[in-house]
DNA sequence: CGTTTTTCCGTAAACGTTTACGAGAACACA
DNA sequence: TGTGTTCTCGTAAACGTTTACGGAAAAACG
């Protein structure tokens, strides 16, 4: 048992309090206080007065526990196992996105923290079956990804940052265009002369270097380049993933005039290597990254990176599952909706 | 009103549904699965195997109605205005080491949003008054702070990461020793030939600015080095506070050889304003950050910079708020503790 | 004035738990 | 056998809401 908060007579007045004090029956007072129609408007006006008077506010696990909803929704926030010294600066724009949408329909956002390395199954079922959420919020997904099927399994609402093959497309899910960013990342590097591109994306399939994959292949070959596996290689998805991979490709028979990343820790640890090699981003070698962070533009030298507008995206996707619950959607009823999202190029030094 | 999270006769099993599958009362189930001493050992073991089999969790509405407690603390995340870009990746690690001690008490750390600026005392109230969390954890505290006070007020419990002047000593605080990080920077710069130092720090008046200038102050005059006003300036507490600010001090008539920056999205900032004026940190100024951030260690001189054991401090913070809590207070009943922690230096080559 | 409609409000049930209380059964003990 | 103790469990109330239902009073209508 935990203390009741704040010991429960000092803050707590209840609706009984309310109504006790107007005279009138907590009936009433919830109605008058819900807005329904059934109330006079006098009597309304004296309750939302006193309601302001003695501090009420409803408390949330009474009305969660009559209406069965929550009020709020869950984001999953996973760090990635060693990861502890970047962290996750990365979701903190796409959440206020989210948080500001979320509550102008008068939802909570709430981030629940799982462990790093446990890919949340775990809290995940947690949260869904002790329902402390309306709906929860999926971000690194990945190309079969076991949260999705169990989501889908139990009929719990989701969506997902990201794409997957898991659970059709019976999901909101707004997503990055990865695959234009590596064809054009590679696109622009052929244009600058190279022709041995290396690449390096996170060894998890995780589906955003699945996707990344597909555009840099695909851009070699509309460019009548070889596909060459000596130059593909995967690696843990933070700084020493980056940091022992990339010599493998390096070290090529044909050593590549350029790099990219597909994450911006990988690169970090990517150059890292390459400075100790006596290679020079920028001078010796092209580093290109996929996703940028601010840690990029801070880089020496600054690394060309692809950017995603990450608050207008929180904002959009909180949209696209609001629009996905019955209780939300407009009168034209629930829709799924994807989006794909364009990553835009900020060229700097590196390449 | 929001759809039935899942629809709730699909993934919800209530005790109802097991009482009556294993033809026993609510009553003894309830006692079963909450390790009660008065229930027979086989009883017990086929409620707990039933509970796995109806893949049963107990509605955390109603555990929290019925006992006045949410198992939940609520983590105040609030992002400064201008801060999109960079986010607070300060508190990626600390969280993961609150979430983990946390989880071994059997509670859930939300962390709640708000939106950039309002400094939560609205989303604040929201939390308390609807009782969505049994405690709550504040950051980012100010000298005189009326989110303490608010909840001092209240009697709601809280703990504090960083000190502040108001509420007394009546709540537990973990904070740095920003006081001794700005002595140590100083007596560092001072040691490497310095006397004109300048600081730079927050213009709002959060506590850990002040305890760092105070540090600076005494350091210098233990040198026996007057303080100089005009070395001494405050900004916004984001990269274009740095940039505006930073020429101020450089401008001064005696130009300092030392910045000591408080914060390190400042410190980068700063950084630019130096390269426009053809400063170069580590060669025509040293440069000190306080607070260290992967930023730091990636920008270009990297910067010597003091760094926190952010994670542990979760840990220990979490345990301290446990530990003034009659309900999870050891038998010698509830404490209040205070812990100041040290700041290491890393030195790097901005200095 | 009688009848119908509308307005407004009180009553009570329900949401899913936990827990105080009491009672029956089994057991121990003299 | 009678009495007291220990185990084990069922009963029912309570937590703070929302809401379906019905009814009294007021208003509208003929």
């Amino acid at each position: 048992m935990i203390a009741k908060a704040g010991g429960r007579n000092s803050l707590a007045s209840s609706i009984h309090d309310l109504a006790r004090h107007l005279n009138i029956s907590i009936g009433t007072v919830s109605r008058a206080l819900n807005g329904r129609a059934d109330v006079n408007a006098d009597t309304r006006q004296r309750v939302l007065d006193a309601a302001k008077k003695l501090n009420y506010s409803p408390n949330q696990s009474g009305r969660s526990l009559r209406q069965g909803a929550t009020h709020s929704i869950a984001f999953m926030l996973q760090p990635h196992p060693g990861d502890q010294q970047y962290g996750e600066p990365f979701f903190i724009p796409f959440l206020i996105g989210l948080q500001g949408r979320l509550a102008e329909s008068g939802l909570d956002l709430t981030v629940v923290m799982g462990a790093p390395g446990d890919y949340q199954q775990e809290r995940l079922r947690r949260v869904v079956e002790t329902r402390r959420a309306d709906a929860v919020l999926l971000a690194w997904t990945r190309r079969e990804d076991e949260r999705i099927d169990y989501l889908t399994q139990v009929g719990f609402p989701f969506a997902t940052l990201g794409r997957s093959r898991s659970g059709g497309k019976a999901y909101p899910s707004l997503d990055l265009d990865f695959e234009k960013a590596g064809s054009d990342a590679v696109d622009r590097l052929v244009a600058r002369g190279h022709r041995r591109i290396a690449a390096i994306r996170p060894s998890l399939n995780l589906n955003f270097g699945h996707l990344f994959l597909n555009g840099y292949r695909k851009a070699l070959k509309r460019h009548g380049i070889e596909v060459d596996p000596s130059l593909i290689a995967d690696g843990f998805i933070n700084e020493a993933g980056g940091y022992q991979v990339t010599p493998r490709v390096i070290l090529a028979k044909d050593r590549p005039t350029a790099i990219i990343f597909n994450n911006d820790a990988m690169a970090l640890g990517g150059c890292k290597a390459l400075a100790e090699m006596g290679i020079r981003p920028g001078h010796d070698i092209a580093v290109t990254v996929i996703v940028d962070t601010p840690l990029c533009r801070y880089f020496s030298p600054a690394l060309t990176a692809f950017r995603p507008a990450l608050e207008p995206m929180g904002r959009r996707l909180a949209e696209m599952l609001l629009a996905s619950l019955p209780a939300f959607a407009g009168p034209e009823g629930p829709r799924i909706i994807h989006e794909v999202w364009p990553l835009e190029l900020v060229a700097r030094d590196s390449d």
